[in-house]
RNA sequence: GGGCCCGUAGCUUAGCCAGGUGGAGCGCACGGCUGAUAACCGUGAGGUCCUGCGUUCGAAUCGCAGCGGGCCCA
């Protein structure tokens, strides 16, 4: 049976009594299991990195993947979905160090790489565990009991098979690149690791010595003056102008300096010179055949050794001098043009960021010192031009801060520009939400694809399964655990992490000792295999045979160049194609101005206050409601208690007529809906026709992923048309008493309303619906399934869609708000009947709108009858007054207009219209006698409304309101007035609905006691009273007494307990 | 500096694709309702539709340029 529910909404108790249920029927196994045999939806997770906390983002991002896999559950899809967990890297490596106190890799080294590991190890796992609490609390639904980890073997597996494939199709390369490279991590780090900050750097110029031409240099500019010592050219612009310009000091000595043309007054007017000569100019192509010595070739051996040239590069903009120092071991750019000249690749500089013993007198000095360093060598050898600061962007390692280098080092690389043709129309194969995250933002992004660095010098990771032979350099990748048991010989378990897999070695084909390569795997590439790792590939063939790719993904717009991207281009160095065939990006939370959230701001909203205060189903709602989902959030305090508001408005709307159900003892299941069909009112019709309706748009909106209409649409259908309308047109009905059809009628259709709000509102608000499903569903059908969730969406019933009766209600909607407006003119409260209201209608279907819902319009107007006028007519007892216009009347009669408008006000206004309406002219006779001739253009005609009537307009034309009072409408009005009080004092002494009670009332005005006694019956009914005296001058008594006052007349009210 | 997205009332937003009198909610002011009541409803005030230029009979909507914000890149 249905139970009554008292209390008002509380999220906090709801949800943890909606988790302790879900918990102990293991809901979430058996909603998968009853999907199972029906159409497979294969859905990835993007594995959150295991920080330890959530935050409004991921909590966002969780929750448009659960709302989205519980409705395509409730449409019978076979969700897989395991949730996943992105777990090693440098950000825990970089927490565990901080907990031990070390600075440096050799602190690690010397406590044991493998201690660390395990401290990582740790970490990850308790972090896991704790963020799982989190999205757990959000009602987020995914496989927690068998989440994917990337620290688990046969995770790795995965991608060391991936890197197999790669090997196999002659993808991976090791090779020496620059890379970004942090000091501090002494690692290598990828581009999307690089964080761009303000910072304050050299800026300085400097005189390269030309060979052969004495007393001449080519001038450069750096801001890294730490690189100078690794310069091995110069290079300039094929067709920009260089001149050779002759510099003169205030002092008189001169020199010749070679740099581009339209440079030459800036770069002088920095070196302080007072005067200059150009004595030629040349194009860049020009310049090839210099040769220069290197400005500290006495103080680094090997540089000496050197040829220095200048050579041609198109990248050279015309800013600073126009030429450009070279060191190709210390730059992206630098190193292009080291290797298409075949210039030594020179970095004498290590991975600690000290300068190795190539470096001659600097090594071993750090390149931060060693700027300053580099300047005062420049300087005491003349060869500094000019020096000053610069405040630019520049790189910093996102974990630790520090400041990047570039550093020229041996790596290992995936081909990915060899691929990009086929990523560009993999692309296109794949459907993106919105469409131009994927035409656009994506297809630009691997446009610029560069082959991707995959090795990184650090522990935490997935170690690279690179084993080399140290006699003949051949190389051998591992692809499982089960193939390196067998090469190796070993046959106990072994621990795939470093140190223990480092430790394992190979014999060579040419007798050798095969050792593995150090390095492990750069994080992103182990979330790239995520698609066939969930799937436990390659250990297991069948689920891969069966499920991918992916169905469907969706992450935050970050993730275009992030796990889009590292996803598909695993996925195409291992099968040829996209892991995914569709995708939705979602945008970022931002603080209420716009800003990112971060904790630097404070602006940081945590999920966990909102789900104190409010609640996980508010937050939900929330989020997914209040922007598209691809577009950025701006998180807004007053808006979440809005939803809020309309939440506890549904629990309210829910639980308003359970008491009457229960104190009848309604049982849904012994009454069809079909059986109450012929005692349905136009509003029972209605309401059916528009929760129809609503699952139509919700189903359109959810085809395309608009969440956010999906939601709105069901809220509107809850505050508009459920508790603002539907449930206002049917209290009197719940209350009466007899077990009439018309009551029985309402209950069902309610029922059948709220049911199927608890389904369409299940994948936003999966408590709140579990909640009221319990109660609606589960204590009525034992038989139903034992959670809405484990439901179908509800299929739609078009036949119940009647869109014309949708139509007439609005109309008879906006007649009765049009009422309200006119009463409040007026001055007559809606608990005081009106005789009649008065309409104009617009049109035809005005008037059958208002003659079909006239019931309806007279019980929320409290008027005794609804009048109509013939279509487009006024109504014929209104009368008009005329209201003169002086910016007409001024111009032609001068200093008469004064006499002309009062004339005019005074002057008969229907006869004037008539005339005014047929003819150019009206003959007006002003008080002095005098006739004037009146033009349609001199004065406008006002509706004058009778006394007590007032209008307002509306949807379906002008609404009069007749508020003229009779005896009877007047004993009405007192009645309700007294019937409200008598209410009011029942509610304060808290009795049951159906108690009833003695009820004494003085009324001290004699006039009023009679107009009440009229309808002395009605109000005992009303009140439940089975002893009601009604008076001027008797003594009031009861358990509860109370003074009123009622427009100004007192009333003495006493009740008690019957 | 480049790519993509966003900019509408004090706040959050609809309308923009397909040009034709800008519409809600919150907040504010006033009023109403009263067995959903620590709830609810109505009315009103409140807009340089980021700015400028252009296309057009007509621009919040289309185009261009700029400004501000976000993500990504250099």
């Amino acid at each position: 049976m249905l139970k009554e529910i008292t209390g008002q909404y509380n999220a906090d108790e709801i949800e943890s009594r909606i988790h302790f249920f879900w918990d102990e029927i293991d809901a979430y196994s058996k909603v998968r299991q009853r999907r199972i045999g029906a159409k497979r939806l294969f859905f990835v997770d993007g594995p959150p990195y295991t920080t330890g906390h959530i935050h409004l983002g991921t909590a966002w991002n969780k929750i448009i993947k659960d709302s989205i896999l519980r409705y395509r559950s409730m449409n019978n899809y076979h969700i897989l979905d395991r949730a996943g967990w992105d777990m090693h890297g440098l950000p825990i490596e970089v927490k565990v160090e901080g907990v031990l106190g070390f600075t440096s890799k050799k602190d690690i080294e010397r406590y044991g790489v493998g201690k660390f590991i395990d401290k990582c190890k740790e970490f990850a796992l308790i972090q896991k565990d704790d963020m799982t609490r989190q999205f757990n609390s959000l009602g987020v639904w995914l496989n927690w009991k068998d989440p994917y980890m990337t620290l688990r073997d046969e995770y790795i597996e995965a991608a060391w098979w991936t890197l197999k494939q790669a090997h196999m199709k002659n993808l991976l390369e090791e090779g020496k690149r620059v890379v970004n490279w942090c000091p501090r991590c002494e690692t290598a780090i990828a581009d999307s690791e690089v964080e761009y900050e303000e910072r304050v750097d050299p800026s300085i110029y400097v005189k390269f010595r030309l060979k052969g031409e004495p007393n001449t240099s080519i001038v450069i500019w750096t801001t890294t003056p730490w690189t100078i010592p690794s310069n091995i050219a110069v290079a300039v612009h094929p067709s920009f102008e260089y001149s050779k310009v002759k510099a003169v000091t205030s002092s008189g000595e001169s020199e010749v300096l070679i740099m581009a043309s339209s440079l030459v007054k800036d770069v002088l007017k920095k070196g302080r010179y007072a005067d200059f000569e150009i004595l030629e100019t040349m194009l860049g192509e020009d310049l090839t055949k210099l040769e220069y010595e290197h400005p500290l070739a006495d103080q680094i051996p090997k540089q000496a050794l050197f040829k220095h040239k200048v050579y041609l590069a198109d990248f050279v903009t015309a800013e600073n001098t126009g030429c450009v120092h070279i060191a190709p071991g210390h730059g992206m750019d630098d190193f292009e043009v080291g290797i298409k000249y075949g210039l030594p690749i020179f970095c004498p500089v290590g991975s600690d960021g000290r300068y190795t013993e190539e470096a001659g007198e600097y090594t071993e000095m750090h390149i931060r010192e060693a700027n300053k360093v580099v300047v005062e060598n420049l300087k005491e050898r003349k060869l500094l031009l000019a020096e000053s600061t610069i405040s630019h962007r520049y790189g910093h390692c996102w974990r630790c801060k520090t400041p990047i280098i570039y550093l020229a080092t041996r790596q290992w690389f995936l081909k990915i520009s060899e691929l990009k043709e086929q990523m560009l129309s993999e692309i296109d194969r794949v459907v993106w939400y919105p469409e131009w995250a994927g035409s656009a933002r994506f297809r630009d992004w691997v446009e610029g694809a560069r082959d991707w660095c995959i090795s990184r010098q650090r522990y935490w990771g997935i170690p690279i399964p690179v084993w080399r032979c140290t006699e003949c350099e051949r190389i051998d990748v591992i692809g499982t655990k089960q193939e390196l048991l067998e090469k190796s010989g070993l046959t106990e378990a072994i621990e795939l992490h470093r140190p223990y897999v480092d430790s394992i070695t190979l014999t060579c084909e040419c007798g050798g000792k095969m050792r593995r390569v150090e390095d492990v795997f750069d994080v992103w590439f182990d979330s790239a295999v995520a698609s066939w790792a969930t799937l436990n590939f390659p250990h297991q063939k069948e689920d891969f045979e069966k499920w991918w790719p992916a169905d469907f993904i969706t992450e935050g717009h970050d993730q275009t160049r992030g796990w889009f991207y590292s996803q598909l281009g695993a996925s195409m160095v291992a099968f040829g194609k996209a892991p995914y065939k569709s995708v939705l990006m979602h945008g970022f939370t931002l603080d209420i101005e716009g800003k990112k959230m971060s904790k630097s701001l404070g602006n940081v909203v945590q999920p966990s206050e909102i789900i104190e205060k409010f609640g996980a189903d508010t937050l939900r709602a929330y989020v997914l409601s209040s922007s598209a989902p691809w577009e950025d959030l701006k998180f807004s305090n007053e808006e979440i208690a809005n939803i809020h508001r309309t939440i506890n408005i549904l629990w309210n709307v829910y639980r308003f007529p359970l008491p009457y159900m229960v104190l009848d003892g309604f049982d849904p299941s012994q009454i069809s809906l079909e059986s109450v069909k012929p005692h349905m009112r136009s509003e029972d019709w209605w309401i059916l026709s528009r929760m129809q309706s609503v699952i139509s748009s919700v189903n359109a909106a959810m085809e395309t992923y608009m969440l956010h209409k999906a939601i709105r649409t069901i809220n509107d259908f809850i505050l508009e048309d459920l508790s603002r309308w539907y449930i206002q047109l049917i209290r009197p009905r719940t209350w009466v008493e007899a077990n009439d059809p018309d009551k029985i009628a309402v209950y069902r259709v309610l029922y059948e309303v709220f049911t199927t709000i608890t389904k369409i509102i299940a994948p936003f608000m999966p408590h709140l619906a579990e909640e009221m499903y319990q109660n609606l569903v589960r204590n009525v059908y034992t038989d139903a399934p034992e959670s809405v969730h484990m439901n179908d969406w509800p299929a739609l019933d078009e036949s119940l869609i009647d869109t014309e009766l949708e139509n007439h209600m609005k109309i008879a909607r906006s007649v009765v708000e049009a009422t309200s407006n006119a009463r409040q003119k007026v001055g007559r409260k809606l608990r005081w009947p009106v005789s009649r209201i008065v309409i104009s209608p617009v049109d035809e279907t005005a008037v059958s709108a208002i003659k079909k819902l006239k019931e309806v319009i007279m019980d929320q107007t409290n008027a005794k009858d609804v009048i109509l006028t013939e279509i487009g007519e006024a109504w014929k007892e209104l009368s008009f007054s005329a209201v003169p216009n002086p910016g007409a009347i001024g111009p032609v009669f001068k200093g008469d207009a004064g006499k002309v408008i009062a004339a005019l006000k005074q002057a008969d206004a229907i006869s004037l219209m008539e005339k005014l309406t047929c003819s150019e002219g009206y003959e007006l006779q002003l008080a002095d006698g005098m006739t004037v001739t009146i033009t349609p253009d001199m004065v406008t005609f006002q509706e004058t409304l009778p006394e007590l009537m007032a209008s307002a307009s509306s949807a379906a034309g002008i609404v009069y309101v007749d508020a003229k009072l009779t005896r009877e409408l007047e004993a009405e009005g007192y009645s309700r007035e007294v019937i409200r009080r008598v209410q009011d004092m029942r509610k304060e002494m808290d009795l049951a609905v159906d108690e009833y009670i003695k009820v004494i009332i003085c009324i001290d005005d004699d006039r009023v006691v009679d107009l009440v006694l009229d309808l002395e019956q009605m109000i005992a009914n009303e009140v439940r009273a089975d002893l009601q005296i009604i008076g001027s001058d008797i003594e009031v008594s009861g358990d509860l007494v109370k003074d009123w006052d009622v427009e100004g007349i007192s009333m003495h009210i006493g009740i008690s307990r019957s």
